[in-house]
DNA sequence: AATTTAAAAAATTTTGAAATTTCTTGGAGA
DNA sequence: TCTCCAAGAAATTTCAAAATTTTTTAAATT
């Protein structure tokens, strides 16, 4: 079997997501090509598919760019996904029944798993990337039952944009990052067992704000 | 000067709004290729791009279709408009200035003018087209201070979206119709310009109701 | 020195055909 | 009759090169 292009895609969004593109770089068909052993046009046609998700800017006639980063894009990222994520979770609220809570309480329990570990070992390999699956599907459960797949796509497509804008930010991810972030966590949990929907929609905005 | 890959972009778009093809059907490159006299690989191209506004489905291997309708999407659309346009009004409301008014004021003018003369000439020739370009630009101009790009292009996918849904289905545009919108958008008009967030948001909504 | 213009280079888009995959059709066997 | 499989047809993806457009470079003019 050959390389499929499924696989160039997914290269591609996990470097752009692990900042391995320079913001606001040219992405060149032609150089990427070599890496991947496919012809120029394929590559054209993930890049094309990426500008879809928001991760690649694309421009007629002047190609692909790894998307721009800027704090003014950092706050219009963060805005739109507290919108959509406190949506999300009300509706989430609302909908949810047992099944929901069980998923929810799973994927909390996971996240937080890892996020101790962070805690006590900041430096472990792949950490990050542990910790960065885990979030992000804490996330997903939580707005999982908000029975919008347009909500939930979009959702996705912002969440790989704020992944993207974070890691191109230089912060300490001391000890007591990771503590704040547990404590949030919690709170969000909490508060969508709990129903509260304000409560919940309070949680998350705290959880967010530091992007703001 | 040859046919522009824009221009097969925007008469697709069109196509694609004004429900030339059925939901649902198959889009072949190789058979629209005739139509515009340039290569299969170029419409790919085009459809790959509409793909990204929502208007077209796409799945690996297996090619593009015009977008599905049902009751379900239809509602799940005007569910997710209403969110985006009640949050981009609310936070124009805060942040537009005169000049915004006066935007607003003048979209709003133009469309009821649209309006008033397809209420008393309902089948003037392309009355239907001119409206949807001034409510477009109504809409448009009702969220454009809020000053977030993502939640603006964002709209803007879910619009065209939210027309192509609309056109598949059958409904009477008799003059109460058009009556009812005409009243609707000026009660929206009317909040914003009274500033008043929470009348504005339940004017959009009582607008869109009728579509969930 | 600054601005324009012209030519060359580089990059992007388009093409037409080959390679691959999926879909369809018509038996063969149960 | 039904299911399964293979062969053929149809559709999609990939390729490498040609055509077009944009960008760069260098010279010429102001």
């Amino acid at each position: 079997m050959r390389i499929g292009t499924g696989e160039i895609y997914d290269d591609l969004q996990r470097k752009l997501m692990a900042a391995a593109f320079k913001p606001g770089e040219k992405l060149k068909p032609a150089e990427l090509q070599g890496a991947y052993g496919c012809s120029a046009n394929t590559v054209r046609d993930v890049l094309l598919r990426l500008s879809r998700v928001g991760l690649v800017e694309f421009e007629m006639q002047r190609g692909f760019r790894a998307r721009a980063t800027s704090p003014e894009r950092r706050r219009d990222v963060a805005k739109f996904r507290i919108l959509l994520e406190q949506e999300g979770a009300a509706l989430s609220i609302a909908n949810g029944d047992l099944a929901w809570e069980a998923r929810l309480t799973a994927a909390h329990h996971k996240l937080s798993h890892v996020e101790r570990q962070l805690v006590s070992a900041p430096d472990v390999a792949g950490g990050m990337e542990l910790w960065s699956d885990a979030e992000k599907e804490f996330h997903e459960t939580l707005i999982s039952r908000c029975d919008s797949p347009l909500l939930l796509e979009t959702f996705a497509n912002i969440y790989v944009q704020f992944r993207q804008q974070m890691v191109s930010q230089e912060r300490d991810f001391g000890s007591n990052y990771f503590e704040a972030i547990i404590r949030e966590h919690q709170a969000i949990v909490d508060a969508a067992l709990a129903r509260d929907v304000e409560a919940c929609k309070v949680a998350i905005y705290d959880h967010m704000k530091r992007n703001l």
